[in-house]
DNA sequence: GTTCTCACG
DNA sequence: ACGTACGTGAGAACA
């Protein structure tokens, strides 16, 4: 039995207007019922798969039920002024999917639904009517069911005539009945005064409808046969309109109700002007690609044989330069298989399909070496990191690299964090693009990185990052790969013992925070948690969330003279967080091959220039405190008689800032050479050097970390713990005493609003489309943002040339040493003993003379063997 | 998938 | 009158 879907436009607009936050364009269109609707309708094709599809709109705000009753609709508040010009929007959204609309001048859509349901009935159509709207109940039957929006609009219901009469009491058929007996605030429909809900339903059980109640009057109580006597007109009256119309002056031809292909390329112009990204992304899925399509292109090839592959080889070499990529299905490059290579060279593109068995794959490979190893075969690629490990763990080398169309788009924009291939080729070439699943769609990539980096390569020069390409992030790529495959050694005894440990304090607390709190709960739970803190032992609330009580830290420590639980909690959750991040997490993520961790380092990831760790993330192993700290005790170096070695910049970011804003006492202040906190102290407070004391050192400490975050009073004040207005009088006299400072930051907020972006040192950008927002605390975080990001990112340049240049030293002096990590200011390394004293000045050096400042960059080196007991080396 | 909490620089 | 420090990633709960 064939299918048709039809909905209720107008009243599942409204739906999604009511349901979702006012969204707007960048341009100034409000979007959020056009999203609303699109989304609901994708969701409704996806689920039902109809073979029949309308959408009905009301036309004209006079119907023909105004003739009969001038006031219908009456207080009906207006369509709100941000709702109606969502309408013809999303008429634009339906033509692109050629999704028919109907509509009939001084119709409801109601009306037309109901025309169309009575003519699919005809035809022996099974139909679905999708509404807010429950008077569409009245139009269900065993071969028509009603999806009725329950809340906002993702929430829906759906009525059978008995799932009608279950719910209301009574048939689809009586719902006009009982609305004429009723009534209807919402349409100002009268119905019968006295007469509600309750009584309706009652009489509609006995009566079946309003004509038979008005003729059996003489079997109801005195007093409803003389309300009904009264009223007998209006609830006839009432019932008529309630009634969707039987003659619509309309002929449905169910073929112009097909189903059709959407008109992609329409439908992804219209998203893009309403800014759906996740539309968008979702339809580019959806889309059958026609690049280089294997059945008809005869450029494209599968290659599976040896003899097959030594030509391809022959005519890379002639071409001498190409696009390839392995592909990985999303695997980390660590554990995946080598299964397919796409190529692409001039026009052309093809797979190579590995064999599994590992002699005939090994073979395979061996004879790409030449192309993929050789410095002069010119190679582009999508994540030149991720290509060099498969690589290097099948025994090739990579050379000759020259393009990395994500690590491009990244410098490009560092808002896109781990772009994909199919996300540039529509952000660059406007081309939306999905690729096949089989080999071919390896083929079909390589051809877009190619075609992807022409205009890359031309937009990176353009904006003059050309050098910060090819001098720093791409062979900086290479030694993260090299630290990345080299992974750190894990101490597992330890792990495994401090698990157990863990494990028998936890059960102990656990017991202990049940018996206070008189009961077991989800301790994990922090809404159960709040549950017994706030409303079970009435402790007073200190925070909210935007969902209910806020239950961190913070809270739980101003908690605790009150009562014993706090404490416990905060001891619970630091113990947790330990064995399941930590303790249990990192084992989880020992590699059984290397018996190491190999963490992934995301060079496209931060809007800063920033790296980014994870799986695991060891750029956020605890340290500050004793017990976490005995994690670091299980990092220890991978060979007998090594040790390791952190070399960390010291206040890189505040030297940063000397630097950039060039303020004379700063850059003094740093000259020194001593404690910048005390320095800082006795000049803004106002005393000599020597009667800084410990609570003025502290409280210069955060304003020197509020200056680089953007600093305001409100934030200075709670990390310090003084009051706001002290704080400001802090911030103030800071500005006195560091004018340059002042200046800098004004000075950098000035020129982002006017060019759109910020720049670090090496010239990195980030664009800040905030500062121009309308909302002002959107603008005063942009504003933070546009003086942070030069900061940390041009930190995160320095420490990524150091980087570059300790490779270069070690290779170049041939030592055994190996960098093995990066946490932001410092790098660690693992190394033979008798390598300490070289590798201490190559790396001291190598940091502190990577680039000349108006200030010196300091290094502190600590080394032990493990990461926890270090001791620092002069 | 989002929210809360918490680990790091 | 309102909600704030900047940049990340992971685990657990809950919808």
């Amino acid at each position: 039995m064939k299918k048709l879907v039809i909905l209720d436009g107008n009243s599942l607009a409204h739906r999604a207007f009511y349901a979702l936050p006012l969204l707007r364009t960048t341009t100034g269109y409000f979007t959020n019922a056009v999203y609303g609707f699109t989304t609901m309708l994708q969701k409704i094709i996806r689920q039902e798969q109809p073979d029949y599809l309308a959408v009905a709109f009301d036309a004209g705000r006079i119907t023909f039920r105004h003739e009969e009753y001038a006031d219908y609709k009456a207080h009906r508040k207006a369509t709100p002024d941000e709702l109606r010009p969502q309408f013809p929007l999303i008429k634009k959204v339906l033509a692109a999917m050629r999704i028919p609309v109907l509509e009939l001048e001084s119709y409801e859509g109601d009306d037309l639904i109901s025309e169309v349901v009575r003519a699919a009935e005809k035809k022996g159509i099974q139909v679905l009517i999708v509404s807010g709207d429950r008077d569409m109940l009245q139009l269900v039957t065993e071969q028509t069911k009603a999806l009725i929006t329950r809340k906002g609009i993702s929430d829906l219901e759906c009525f059978t005539p008995e799932g009608v009469n279950e719910k209301y009491g009574i048939t689809p058929s009586q719902v006009a009945d009982y609305k004429g007996l009723k009534g209807d605030q919402s349409d100002n429909i009268p119905g019968v005064p006295g007469i509600g809900a309750k009584t309706a339903v009652k009489l509609l059980q006995q009566f079946h409808s309003v004509e038979e109640c008005l003729a059996n009057l003489d079997q109801l109580t005195p007093k409803m046969a003389a309300l009904l006597r009264e009223y007998g007109d209006q609830a006839l009256m009432s019932k008529r309109l309630a009634t969707l119309a039987q003659d619509v002056p309309v002929r449905i031809d169910f073929a112009d109700l097909k189903m059709e292909q959407p008109d992609y390329e329409a439908l992804i112009n219209i998203f893009q002007q309403l800014e759906f990204k996740l539309l968008l992304k979702n339809i580019q899925e959806e889309i059958p690609s026609d690049i280089a399509a294997p059945d008809e292109g005869e450029d494209f090839c599968l290659i599976k044989t040896k003899p097959e592959l030594v030509d391809l080889i022959e005519e890379l070499k002639e071409t001498g330069e190409f696009a390839f990529c392995f592909e990985r299905n999303g695997i980390s490059p660590h554990s995946a298989a080598v299964s397919v290579l796409g190529v692409a060279w001039g026009d052309s593109c093809v797979a190579i399909a590995f064999p599994e068995d590992a002699k005939q794959q090994g073979e395979m490979l061996a004879l790409l070496d030449e192309v993929l190893a050789g410095p002069d075969y010119v190679k582009f690629c999508h994540d030149a990191k991720a290509e060099l490990i498969m690589c290097r763990r099948h025994g090739l080398d990579l050379k000759g690299i020259k393009g990395d169309t994500m690590l491009g788009a990244y410098l490009l924009n560092s808002s896109l964090s781990n772009p994909e291939i199919e996300d540039l080729s529509l952000k660059y070439l406007d081309q939306v693009v999905n690729f096949a699943q089989d080999e071919t769609g390896a083929a079909q990539r390589a051809l877009m990185i190619k075609k992807v980096w022409a205009v890359l390569i031309e937009a990176l020069q353009r904006d003059d990052l050309a050098d910060l390409f090819y001098k720093l992030e791409l062979p900086l790529s290479v030694v993260l790969a090299e630290m990345e495959i080299q992974g750190v050694k894990l101490d597992l005894t330890r792990l495994e013992e401090m698990s157990r440990r863990l494990s028998k304090q936890l059960l102990t607390l656990t017991a202990d925070i049940y018996a206070l709190a008189g009961e077991g709960f989800n301790i994990n739970s922090p809404r159960q948690l709040g549950q017994i803190l706030f409303e079970k032992l009435k402790l007073p609330v200190i925070k909210r969330t935007k969902t209910g009580y806020s239950t961190d830290a913070e809270v739980l420590e101003k908690l605790a003279p009150l009562h014993e639980i706090p404490s416990k909690m905060l001891e619970y959750r630091q113990l947790t967080k330990l064995k399941s991040t930590y303790v249990d997490g990192l084992q989880s993520l020992v590699n059984t091959r290397t018996g190491k961790v190999h963490t992934t380092f995301n060079q496209t990831i931060t809007a800063t220039g920033r790296l980014s760790s994870t799986e695991p993330n060891l750029q956020n192993i605890p340290v500050r405190d004793e017990l976490g700290r005995e994690i670091r005790s299980a990092f220890i170096p991978s060979e007998p008689g090594w040790i390791l070695m952190a070399a960390d910049y010291s206040q890189i970011e505040l030297r940063v800032l000397a630097h950039m804003s060039r303020d004379s006492r700063l850059i003094a202040d740093f000259q020194h050479g001593e404690d910048i906190h005390t320095r800082t102290a006795a000049t803004i407070f106002g005393v000599a050097q020597e009667d800084v004391t410990a609570d003025l050192r502290r409280r210069a400490k955060g304003i020197n970390f509020g200056i680089i975050y953007g600093i305001t009073d409100y934030g200075l004040a709670r990390d310090v713990g003084v009051s706001r207005e002290e704080a400001a009088r802090y911030i103030e006299n800071y500005f006195l005493q560091y004018p340059g400072v002042k200046r800098f930051i004004e000075e950098t907020i000035r020129e982002a609003r006017e060019k759109g972006y910020v720049q670090t040192l090496l010239k990195r950008r980030r664009y800040l489309p905030d500062l121009l927002s309308s909302n002002r605390n959107v603008r005063a975080f942009g504003e933070r943002t546009a003086m942070n990001t030069p900061i940390q990112g041009s930190a995160a340049d320095i420490i990524k040339m150091a980087m570059l240049r300790i490779h270069k030293d070690l290779q170049e002096k041939s030592l055994k040493t190996r960098l093995l990590l990066q946490v932001h200011d410092e790098l660690i390394f693992e190394l033979p003993a008798e390598e300490l004293e070289p590798l201490a000045s190559l790396v001291r050096s190598g940091m502190e003379n990577v680039i000349e400042l108006a200030v010196p960059l300091k290094v502190g080196i600590e080394t032990g063997p493990n990461w926890n007991d270090m001791e620092g080396v002069e």
